[in-house]
DNA sequence: ACCGATATTATGTCTAGACATAAATGTGGG
DNA sequence: CCCACATTTATGTCTAGACATAATATCGGT
């Protein structure tokens, strides 16, 4: 068990008393100068704990009113966007790549992508214990990556060897849902009709647009889970 | 414009070499004393803005080695879940939300929505500018929020008012994909064959549950997005 | 009662130290 | 050569103040 600092003790106090309830959003919690009373130590102490709390969302802080517990506003949440190689094999499943085509990507793919020229196109499919679990087109900008023209993805997928090669700095997802055309359900093993999740990811280093990935899961062996608790 | 502390100076110095790949993964950033000799200020000073960056995962810090920048590992990203009334209206359409249902749920409810006996289903439709966005069939446990059974859900959607009503701490998303029976579809004026989107949400308050939603958008007329910038 | 100037006060930022802690490095003995 | 031990050093936590800032509360005059 590690060590709990004064600063995360007074901080955890006062955070389960908003957690139970004790106090309610729109509550002043105690001033500064009562909790150096009450702990018996320096301002700055209590103010990191305090300013923790006001970074993680629970509390408000006002000059000269004091501080308050938060009213919960905007819901955001934190959305896990896995690497499925590690996904898969955490999950106890053997994991597969199989390529289906590598080529140069046309001027149509670019556009969708944003993705200057000249870039790479990788198609794809992930297999968890052999079933296909998602559908990959993706497109590498060779001027960000110029290393990934000589890459094999025949043999491994391309997102675990990018995310080594390039750190990202930026990155946007969509999330929609789609049908899938004839041929990638054939890909996938699913009906025509069936739904696809289907997640767009644009990803940026420094402001240069370096890959831009679109993933069809078959609805139903997949969903993406996002948890959030306030301040955690 | 707000004035810059020295502090957050310090810490966009740092963050802007790291961005613009002058540190690179790996390299360790200046020691604590040399930045105190560069800025002429304390040590706390420069302390928190190096602390700020470690809790935003930019760069770790090892004692006695140093501080040095992070590599990028896990695929992380902030979801927005918006409260459609509020993006509806922020995106400068006209919001209306339509009742089709509100009755007592039923044990099969109960157990999808992991929700104690008594509470409420609530079923309707929230439209943007007349066309259908999302059908939504909401759960709300009449122990955790009493109020609930008196209010008119047929003018106002139930969403935005628990959010004022009941503040959570925390929740959980399920994001999917999947097809329409008839009757959702012919709510949403789409085809069967369509694919929706589908969020499903669990909250809670301090571990009780509190409310259970399902929502189903056609593909194409909706979709989720998440940006991530490491460390913003 | 209303309005504006003034005093008060809680938070925001910072200094200049102290001592604790953990990990890398150097040192000596086997 | 390798392992155990002591040393060094950068970060981690904390103290006891100082001054700045912004917003509330008070008081006085009209």
């Amino acid at each position: 068990m590690s060590k709990t600092t004064l600063e995360q003790r007074i901080r955890s106090d006062i955070e389960a008393r908003i957690r139970s309830g004790a106090l309610r959003p729109g509550d002043r919690i105690p001033f500064e100068h009562e909790l150096v009373a009450a702990y018996g130590c320096a301002r700055a102490t209590v103010s990191k704990a305090v300013e923790a709390l006001a970074k993680a969302g629970l509390v408000e802080r006002r000059r000269k009113a004091g501080t308050f517990v938060a009213h919960p506003h905007v819901q955001s949440a934190v959305l896990a966007v896995p690497d499925l190689e590690k996904l898969i094999a955490a999950r106890g499943e053997a994991y597969r790549w199989t390529l289906i085509e590598q080529c140069r990507a046309s001027a149509s793919d670019l556009e969708t992508g944003d993705i200057p020229s000249p870039a790479l196109r990788i198609d794809g499919v992930h297999h968890a214990d052999g079933v296909p679990l998602a559908l990959e087109m993706r497109l590498i900008s060779l001027s960000a990556v110029p290393l990934a023209a000589s890459q094999p993805f025949g043999e491994r997928s391309p997102g675990a060897w990018l995310l080594e090669q390039v750190p990202w700095t930026e990155a946007r997802h969509e999330i929609g849902a789609a049908n899938p055309t004839p041929e990638e359900a054939a890909a996938l093993d699913m009906p025509t009709s069936g739904a696809c999740l289907e997640v767009r990811r644009w990803t940026w280093q420094s402001g240069a647009p370096v890959t831009y990935v679109r993933q069809l899961f078959p609805g139903g062996r997949y969903h993406l889970m996002a948890e959030f608790t306030p301040g955690a």
